[in-house]
DNA sequence: GATTTCACGTA
DNA sequence: CGTACGTGAAATCC
């Protein structure tokens, strides 16, 4: 089967840009032209979907002139489903696609002037493989159309080739809308309150620092709140993690590192401890979260930006420079609505447990989800507190097998056992080494282990990927229809955040955008799962700043 | 100069 | 011996 939609490919380098069909080349010339080019398809044909080698550089033009794009093919994208892992050029893309053996690539030209092939300049050379120069900007600005023509070309095979796979086609173009997405949020930004952002910073940072004395004044003064505890110690070094160790012990902490939940148990047996775990989060606003950062983030639009990619190499989740996904609670208050917006704040409710379900297939699990409240029913079918209930739960999807879970754990194996196989045979083949496949179809590789303890640990980590990795799947379905759902009312996705969406939206449609959010949840979970069984809640609430509504 | 370790923020 | 990610400071490697 092949990719549905009129195909076409647009590839981008510096200035120029290049457009193509299976008919032939369609656009070939300036970046500001191939803007019209794509407006003008877009509204004329209805079937459009525009393919390229990664987002990034394709899309980021076409949505910094406001474009509005519905359909993609993310051919970067498509191949991490296919075969997993992250870092990869259009060449290993290419020859993926065709089943070609990866072994037998062409090495890429050494520049050396002795090597005869920078003379060939055939785009497909020999085996059917793409020239290895094929990945140096100069070769591609030099070769856009083709790469347009290569980019149509790959899109089919790999339809072909993800069509045989179970809901792989509708991973593949749900993929290919997140990286889509992924432009939009880091082109657009989050809406941040300045003068409020400003004012917290101080208050855990100081003041912003007028020269590079006056830093090492602040910062010196911050020390000092710590270290006037411990006289005679005025040289310990806060930064260095021996030295804290070396002080802790003078005092009797006996600590094998000092990290913040080891120290806490001695918060009271000197004054030295809080005083220094207080430090600490100051001094991660002041490093990570203060001035510069703001300078280097915050553009005079008040947008704060990160670069986003759609999915990592592992689990599969979005990821967020600029500490987008880590900004500390305190500071939350500062992202807020313009002027006559709001945010629609919506995050879903045991989502982890609720795909469990959905994955696995297990009737009796699968009819935990009925309950707003999963655990409550889990514990009743368990015969367990609550408490226990979900530890039970969080054991099995993590992979813990030790301490208070044990017992609860072999209730689980009763209560819900296919529910529990699926999850063993994702950690069995983690421990051998082999790779697993997420409900969408997403190919994930186990990495090597040498020792028995590193190879549970790939066990670990495959049998949560299978559970994260197929949320991750799940929530950017769920994002896509929300992107789609909101904008008749001027609503945008501002903000993605694992299982939690930040929409921006016109004060007068607040409601309507609200709802538009909920019913997206139920539109995307029905095609997700289906149509089976599986209930999936959100929890949405209009705002004027991300800290409000926040249990 | 690049890589690793420690630490900690988020889900 | 619960998972993932990004970031920064200092130590360590080359």
């Amino acid at each position: 089967m092949s990719v549905r939609g009129a195909l076409y490919a647009v590839a981008v380098q510096g200035d120029h840009a290049a457009c193509a069909t299976t008919d032939g080349v369609q656009f070939d010339g300036a970046v500001a032209d191939l803007v019209r080019f794509v407006e003008q398809t877009e509204t004329s044909v209805a079937e459009a979907r525009w393919v390229w080698w990664a987002a990034a550089p394709a899309a980021t033009p076409l949505v910094r002139a406001g474009l509005h794009l519905r359909r993609s093919w993310d051919l970067t994208e498509a191949h991490r489903l296919l075969v997993g892992g992250f870092e990869v050029g259009i060449d290993e893309i290419w020859a993926v696609a065709a089943g070609l053996d990866l072994a037998g690539r062409p090495a890429p030209s050494t520049g050396d002037l002795f090597d005869l092939r920078a003379d060939d300049d055939a785009v497909v050379g020999a085996g059917g493989y793409l020239n290895p120069s094929c990945l140096q900007p100069d070769w591609q600005q030099a070769h856009l159309p083709d790469l347009a023509r290569m980019a149509v070309v790959t899109a089919d095979r790999q339809g072909a080739l993800l069509s045989r796979r179970a809901h792989g086609m509708s991973t593949a173009t749900s993929e290919s809308g997140a990286a889509l997405l992924c432009v939009e949020l880091t082109v657009h930004g989050l809406p941040i309150d300045r003068p409020v952002l400003e004012q917290l910073i101080t208050e855990t940072a100081g003041p912003r620092p007028r020269d590079a004395a006056d830093a090492d004044r602040i910062r010196a003064a911050r020390d000092q709140l710590v270290l006037r505890h411990v006289p005679g110690r005025g040289a310990t070094d806060l930064r260095n993690p021996a030295h804290v160790r070396d002080l802790l012990h003078s005092l009797g902490v006996r600590v094998d590192d000092t990290r913040a939940w080891h120290l806490e148990p001695y918060r009271d047996l000197h004054p030295v401890v809080g005083a220094l775990l207080d430090w600490r989060k100051a001094e991660r606003i002041a490093t990570t979260y203060g001035w510069s950062w703001l300078d280097r983030f915050i553009g005079a639009d008040d947008r704060l930006r990160g670069t986003w990619t759609a999915c990592d190499g592992g689990a599969g989740r979005m990821t967020a420079g600029a500490g987008l996904h880590s900004l500390p609670t305190p500071l939350r208050p500062a992202v807020a609505a313009e002027p006559g917006h709001v945010l629609v704040r919506a995050d879903l409710g045991q989502v982890e447990p609720r795909v469990l379900a959905a994955v696995s297939a297990d009737p009796d699990f699968a009819a935990a989800t009925a309950q707003d409240d999963l655990y409550a029913t889990v514990a009743q079918q368990l015969q367990l507190e609550r408490p226990a209930a979900k530890i039970a739960v969080l054991a099995a999807m993590y992979g813990q097998t030790s301490g208070p879970a044990a017992d609860a754990l072999q209730r689980m194996e009763r209560t819900y056992p296919r529910a529990l196989r699926y999850l063993r045979t994702a950690a069995e083949r983690g421990e051998q080494g082999q790779p697993v496949m997420t409900y969408g179809g997403r190919l994930v590789r186990s990495r090597p282990a040498a020792d028995p303890a590193a190879r549970r640990a790939i066990g670990r980590f495959t049998r949560n990927a299978v559970v994260q990795g197929a949320a991750a799947e799940l929530f950017k379905a769920w994002a896509l229809t929300v992107r789609d759902a909101v904008r008749p009312w001027g609503g945008r996705i501002v903000l993605c955040l694992h299982d939690e969406l930040l929409v921006h939206a016109p004060a007068a449609h607040a409601g309507r955008t609200a709802q538009a959010v909920d019913d997206a949840l139920q539109a995307a979970a029905r095609r997700w799962t289906g149509g089976g069984p599986v209930r999936f809640v959100a929890d949405i609430k209009v705002v004027q700043r991300w800290s409000e509504a926040k249990e």
